[in-house]
DNA sequence: TTGTACGCGTTATCAA
DNA sequence: TTGATAACGCGTACAA
């Protein structure tokens, strides 16, 4: 772009010192090794000069390139977007800059991400789709590259990783569906190649089952869409007599209701329907979704933190995994069932407002 | 991170060739200048190591570090990441990655965001955060910064960008709901520091007028934002007798929703509002949004060809400015008058569908 | 067609 | 405390 940047040469002119003087005033860390007097010339030179250091070749010299990967599935999903203002806002005062990839859960494209981004020199990365058996990340886990995972882990794999209780959250909606009196319940669960999925179906399952009551009203939707949500609900109505349904995240919950509505169900009136992870703007559907929130921001934020921990402390860092726990929000997609329908039972009388996991 | 990764060197002391012809044969554009047999060496040793390129040792030397920088307002508003997506799309083929920074649309971050990336040597700049007066801006493209701007402009500045023809997005919106039989129309603008708000609000006036019909209930909002557009909505109810407000976003329209239910005016029986852009998602909201399409993924596609032509071309590179064309998108916000009340008049009979804008 | 030699801007090492 | 020198990995005039 500009030419004729001035660089660290110019400064040294400038202040009547050699570069390498120059550039240990510069440099925060061997600061101290410079005399007080020539320090201060130095900084004012630089300051004077408008001197900015040039990363690549900075870069190119101490084999750090100050950036980190991002791998998430889709930005458009609104999942996403909070979690990656949450990891610049934590990277950024550290000077690190982030590149943003996208996969579209294809391994090949991911893959060759990747290796982009590799031989950009990125220090670490921070992946969002991790799948529970994943061969790349295996690799890489073994070739050492700093990672953190974020809202999904690895089988067998132990790496720094933020994750949600997803246990707790699919108990939370359970619990509150039961106390409005449900008894007959359907999973719509995300991907289970996902330990996210995973986890929510065990939680679904357990909470049924510590209720006394049947858990076998499982469907996967083959992605955490909208779509795939519509159709794995239709299934799942075609064999199950259920008066509510959990969905796997808010999209999937989306597709529950519009298929319910296409079958002439009207949710909370006919069904109750729960989403997980509290997406923007999604209070606002038709009906204002009954869900549980991830705290989604922080989730980035923390995953900041362990990469930079990671970063810092070299392959022998202690590995870190953060569980946040969700809450639930209830909102007008879940009421009690109708009296007139299987399933029914007395509402417990709970269930306004929102209330921690723990 | 890795160390000991394979350099050129490598590629060429493993293909019997000094390194200077190894550069020559990786490099697609010197490859004419070597040998059939040697080219097809080396390219074989290049594979074999797994060869990748330094982009900063590169960069370094050729002063073009292949990255972009990308500035938007904020990541969370949905109308952005599909932007992005488009951008990226657009980049990687060419072998370019972006660097994205949120300016949450304070002048001082985006200050210190545009420094920061530009030294980090990115190659150029697309920008969705123009306001109409924009220092920063103004001083960019006088050093000739390579820049695209996207959705905005600056007064004065002529610059490759890529704009939604706003004017017609108005008169879309303005002659769908006079087509319904509305004559009492309001507009909630979005922040007049932007091009798109006076754009739209131009567009907005001037179909009223042409229509016959008064255009003095005009409101800003402070922010693209739902909250912001909640209290300009409050004005607007309060000062006008409005029965239908064509909103400068979608978020802004949504926020006049939430005003007119609070004050007992149910959309769309009471009052119709529209709203811009056609967010995803946002079909599904209660009711779901009349809006106006704007081609957001190409949009990115476009800026990206622009700024990549800007690369390839140099300073005197002729600046392009395309204009996409938005269309009409009815939904369910947006309804004929109630009879009982002022501003009525026949509908005319059309409105259904989408129809395109030219 | 290939090799030589140097420089891009910075930091690390060593000597003074 | 400072300076000289080399090296990070690559591209490119220039010479051969």
């Amino acid at each position: 772009m500009t030419r004729g940047r001035v660089k660290l040469e110019d400064v040294a002119r400038h202040a009547g010192v050699h570069t390498a003087t120059a550039s240990r005033a510069l440099n925060p860390a061997t600061r101290g090794r410079v005399n007080d007097d020539t320090l201060e010339r130095i900084l004012r030179s630089a300051e004077e000069l408008g001197y900015q250091v040039n990363p690549l070749a900075r870069g190119l010299r101490t084999s750090r390139s100050m950036t980190v990967g991002i791998l998430i599935p889709d930005l458009t999903n609104p999942f996403y977007p909070p979690i990656i203002r949450g990891i610049e806002d934590e990277l950024s005062p550290a000077r690190y800059v982030a590149l943003l990839g996208n996969t579209d859960n294809n391994p090949a494209k991911e893959r060759t991400l990747f290796d982009t981004l590799r031989a950009r020199q990125v220090d670490g990365f921070i992946i969002a789709t991790a799948r529970r058996n994943h061969p790349l990340i295996e690799e890489a886990a073994r070739a050492e590259v700093p990672m953190v995972l974020v809202s999904r882990t690895v089988r067998g794999l132990s790496l720094p990783a933020v994750n949600l209780d997803d246990h707790a959250a699919a108990r939370l909606a359970v619990e509150h569906l039961h106390s409005l009196g449900h008894t007959a319940f359907g999973h719509v669960m995300g991907p289970a190649s996902t330990s996210t999925s995973r986890a929510r179906r065990e939680g679904f399952v357990a909470t049924c089952r510590a209720l006394g009551l049947k858990a076998d009203a499982l469907v996967e939707a083959s992605e955490f869409s909208v779509a795939s949500g519509e159709r794995a609900a239709g299934e799942l109505l075609d064999r199950f007599p259920v008066t509510a349904i959990v969905g796997g995240n808010d999209l999937i919950a989306l597709g529950c209701v519009a298929t319910a509505a296409a079958r002439g169900l009207s949710c909370p009136a006919d069904i109750s329907i729960t989403g997980m992870n509290d997406m923007d703007l999604l209070n606002r559907t038709a009906p204002p979704l009954t869900t549980v929130h991830t705290p989604k921001y922080q989730m980035g934020r923390s995953a900041g933190q362990l990469l930079l921990d990671r970063l810092a402390g070299g392959p022998a860092h202690p590995v870190e995994i953060r569980r946040l726990q969700p809450s639930l929000v209830v909102r007008g997609s879940t009421a009690p069932p109708r009296p007139d329908r299987p399933g029914r039972r007395a509402p417990a009388g709970r269930g306004r407002g929102a209330r921690s996991a723990s």
